[in-house]
This record gives structure tokens, sequence and C-alpha cells, in this order.
DNA sequence: TACGGTGACAACCGATGGCTATGACGACGG
DNA sequence: CCGTCGTCATAGCCATCGGTTGTCACCGTA
């Protein structure tokens, strides 16, 4: 007998309104639920309860003693929940009208930003954009576990068919060495003088994308050489003076690692990088429809101002 | 979609426990519920509010924005309610308590009724007895609708087989009249004179009570005259001082009667009235047990203080 | 590489909460 | 006086809910 005091809102509502009705067929409408239905669910308050609520006297109804006692505290509880739907209101206009952005680094890139987002506002002022860094731990940077509706990402993705996506940018790689490395001294390298170097790799999780960034396919079968793992742009400058090993960036973020005692160089024989923005395939809210539209305008220079 | 608002409080009182925890398995030790259950729940209640409340992460659970903002009121309402619950815990530990006896007239007879209090609350100091008047169209005095607990009443009564009793007094009957009835110059009179008099009745609703003080047996099948109905002593007073019938009244009512115009008379011929304490068969609440010993103890005297 | 611990999922089952149809019973009007 | 109306209660039905046990996928760790 373990004697579940909770109650069900609902169940205080009606009651309630039958406190104020004093009748039930009336109350039943005010509900629009079915007399009997009503009738049924406050004898199962009342047993729930172990006391009698209202005392119906063939042509009258009538509060008790104890339905008295309650009507005050069931409508302190109606109106705590009143708030409390009203907050969860609320939320889910936030949530409806909020677009998270995810992203790995910046991605810079002449204003590519400021331009999507000054399209998507002028087509949709009420909602609000909120970047969100993600770690190179997910490749998807947040729209895997839904902490990004729209990302942008480095193709190609895990799990492809979950995603559609936009490409913004194609970008030549280039290599990463500390200064003192020996190719530092060329002004472009091929990447077969790069095979036998130890590279930083991506965390495990990136799926291809690790592989991609190691050149996997440029490598005839023989394995890379992992120097460290790298989560962070900070990681990769620390681990690259570090002398760990060496790793391949987008020219585009090459400005992010050549602060002092890292330099980069062109490298011949790798494809260029992709970099694009990505969303859920089946997501067909308005708002990623609208971001994804206005960054397609931006990259195609559509409409511009 | 009429989209109820309405939430369990159960749901509430799970959601605060898992932020609260924010670890599902532990949080549904605490709420003695399996596992699984919990966390259907949870994502019922997160369905029901069209919004996320928490982020399962593999291996961390934490608040969401929404979560956190449902949190106080989630908190809100379980305390309003935890205050509404402990009010019916009270009202049920008085209900528990307190006797409702019913009675028509004052029982009067001899400090009956303190004698029997005092037994009974030395037997049961917790709990209150209140007292309550009930109209004579109903000859149970309230045993029937549940107003009372028990109820001293005049026998016979109707659907006998509910109810259980004790007889407390065994009355002759008088006959009540106008002093300006002839009969009223007689110090005792036989039914036979009577027969042909007009009488008070009790309401249809007294059933075999009406007929009994229309001393229907006696009466060799002709059918009374009904003078009028009378509901209360103070409605018969009246219509016998108006002259509307006579009536039989107990012995032990007499007193409420002479009030002036009004004389009562010993009748020969008719059976003594018998005055109960009744309760309703199948209740064996202690209280109700207790009331009806003490009476008992009272009629026969038994250990006399 | 096996293992322990996490939350999610599936299948099942009794209780709940709604409906319609009907019943009992007092009030009221012809 | 009798039929009808209005009231709340009951019965029988059905979908959904809220719980169970059993299992899985996944991850961190020994």
């Amino acid at each position: 007998m373990a004697m579940t005091t909770d109650v069900h809102v609902r169940d205080l509502r009606y009651f309630v309104t039958v406190a104020e009705e004093l009748h039930f067929t009336r109350a039943a409408e005010r509900l629009y639920v079915s007399q009997p239905a009503l009738s049924k669910q406050i004898r199962a308050l009342e047993r729930q309860l172990g006391v009698e609520l209202l005392r119906r006297d063939r042509h009258s109804v009538a509060l008790t003693a104890a339905g008295a006692a309650l009507l005050p505290h069931a409508r302190r509880v109606l109106e705590a929940w009143a708030r409390g739907a009203s907050a969860m209101e609320q939320a889910r206009a936030a949530q409806r009208s909020t677009l998270v952005v995810g992203m790995s680094t910046s991605p810079g890139r002449g204003g590519l930003l400021p331009a999507i987002r000054s399209r998507f506002t002028s087509a949709h002022p009420e909602a609000a954009v909120r970047l969100r860094q993600v770690g190179w731990q997910d490749p998807s940077a947040g729209l895997a576990d839904g902490d990004a509706d729209v990302a942008f990402v480095w193709l190609p993705l895990p799990d492809q068919d979950r995603y559609a996506w936009i490409v913004v940018a194609e970008e030549p790689r280039h290599v990463a060495l500390p200064e003192s490395h020996p190719l530092a001294a060329r002004s472009e390298v091929d990447f077969t003088d790069l095979a036998d170097e130890p590279f930083l790799a991506l965390p495990e999780s990136a799926g291809p994308l690790r592989d991609y960034w190691l050149a996997l396919d440029e490598r005839a079968g023989s394995p890379p050489r992992i120097g460290a793992e790298i989560a962070s742009t900070e990681e990769t400058y620390e681990a690259l003076v570090a002398g760990l090993g060496v790793c391949l960036v987008a020219a585009g973020n090459v400005p992010l690692l050549t602060l002092g005692g890292v330099v980069t160089r062109p490298v011949r024989g790798v494809s260029p990088s992709r970099y694009a923005l990505a969303w859920r395939k089946e997501d067909q809210r308005p708002l990623v429809r609208a971001y994804t539209r206005a960054c397609r305008q931006v990259r195609d220079g559509t409409g511009r101002r």
C-alpha cells in the first residue's frame, strides 16, 4: 500500500470546475467531457484521497468540509502549473525561433557569416541566431546530437545519407610545419615528401574526416604515422611547435596557425578541401530552410545588394 | 488538436528527481520505478510539452534551457500539491475521528445522550461527536444518505435489512389534541375513539414509520383520514392548535407539545413506541462500534460509575 | 578484449479515462 | 395523478497509459 499521493492536474481542474458550478452536467459541458466521465473522475479522486469532496443530494451538489479544504490548494496547484505551462509555451516558441549554427573553427572566409546572417534576418526578423563552437571530436559540428540546427563542416561527413549540404568554399590544402623543419625551406612541397612524416590526426570519432586530413587516399596503402591527436586550433598549434608532427590545413585556415614558430606551404598532389553548410536531411523547419537558402544565395551572388 | 496542457504531478516529480540527480538510473531508484519506465515518462513529458527538457549525452545528462525554465515551476506545483495532500490527510483524520449522531427530535430521556457521550469519549478521547438535526422526511435520521454515522430513530425503520439497532426506550403512546377537543375532557382515551379523527401524518417518505404513527395496524382496514403532513415539532404544534387533526406521540415527547392550547392523554389499545440507536449494519468503523457499545452499556446500566 | 554501467527500445499487461446507452429518482406541469 | 424532464450513477466497451522484464548499443576501463 504505497499510497501515491500524486494527482493528475486534470482531476483538480475537474474538481474546481464542479466546485464552482455545483452541478455535474454543467461542469461537464464547461470541461468538454461527458457527464459520466466527469462523475467517474471525481469519484476516483475522492477514492484516491480517501475523502468525500462533494455531497450529491439527488437534486443538489454541495462541497463537504474536505472539499472546501481542498479547493484553495487545488486552485494554487492549477495556477502554479499555468505558469509552468506558459513558460513551456515560451520555451517552445524560443526553440522554434532560434537557429543554432554549429562550427568547428571560425568560418571566416570573407564575411561569409555576416552576409548569410543579414539575408536570413531580413527574411526572418523574429528569429535569433546562436553560434555554437563544437570540438573536433564531432565532425558534424553538433548536427548529429542536435546541438546545432545547421553547421559549417568539412567534407566528407560521416553518415552522409543523414545530411544535406551546400559547398561554400573549395580551398587548396597547405601543410603546416614547425619553422625548424627541413621542408620549411621550400616554398612549396610535394605530398610524397610528406608521406613518411608523423602527422597530427583528428580524433577517431571524426571518421572519414580524419582519414581525409591524413590524405589517406594519396598514400597508396602505406599507413601514416600518427604524431598526436588534435581537437582544437590551440592543440594543433602547440603540437606543431612541439614538433610532434605536421598536418594539412585548408588555405583559409592558414592564418589561424601561423602565429610564430609555425610556417605553412602549399602542397602539390592532394585534392582541395571542401567546406560546406550542412543540415539534417529530414529537417524541414522554416528557419533551417531559410538559412540554407540565404547561404546558397550568398555563394551564388544572387540578389546581391 | 485541443492541446491538453494538463500534466500528471507524478511526471513533474519524476522530472525534478532526474533534474536533481542528472542520472536516470539513480533517479529511478530514488523513485522506486524501473529505469525504462522513468525514461519513457520523461520522454512522454517532453513530447507532451513539445520541448526538450534534458540533453542525454551518452554518459551524461544535462538540463536544457527549457528544462531549467521548467524546474522551479515544477517545484512550486509539487509544493502546492504537498500542502493540498497534507490538508487531505488532515481531513481524512478528522473524518475518521468524528462521529455524526443524527436525530429527529431531541432524545432527552433522562440524560441518555450525555451518559453515552461520557462513556464514548472516555474510550476515544481523540474523537469528536457532532449532533445533527434531521427533518422527519428521513426516518433514518441521516443514516440513509450518509449524513449521520449513528442515529436515534423510531422503529420501525424502512430498509430494515440495511440497519442494526439497539432499543433504548419503550414508551406508551399518548394522543395530542387541541384543548378544545371533546376528548380532552377524558383523562384517558381508547384508540377506537380516535379512529375516525383526522390525523397528522409524517411525510410519505417516512414509509412504514408513517403508518406506525397512524397506528395502521390497529385500524382493521379502514384507512385513516389525513388532516395534514408534519415534518417537525413546530409544524405539529401549529397543526394541533389550528385544529387540523390529532396525532399520537411518545410519552417521552409529550413535554415538547404541551405548551399551551394542546393537551395529551394516554391511549389504550395501541402498542408502545420503541426508540432506538441505529447504524448501518455493514459499518464496522471503530467509532461507530464504540458508540453503540457505550449506548448498550448505558441502557443496561453496566459498569455504572 | 572482455566487462560493467549507461540510457533506449520492445513486448507485454493491468489500470485508467474516455465514450454511449441506460437506469433510478425527485421535481414539475398538464 | 401521471408522464416528462433533469439530475447523477452505472454498465459495457475500447484506446491509451504506465508500469514491468528482457535486451540492445554504446562507451570507458581494467
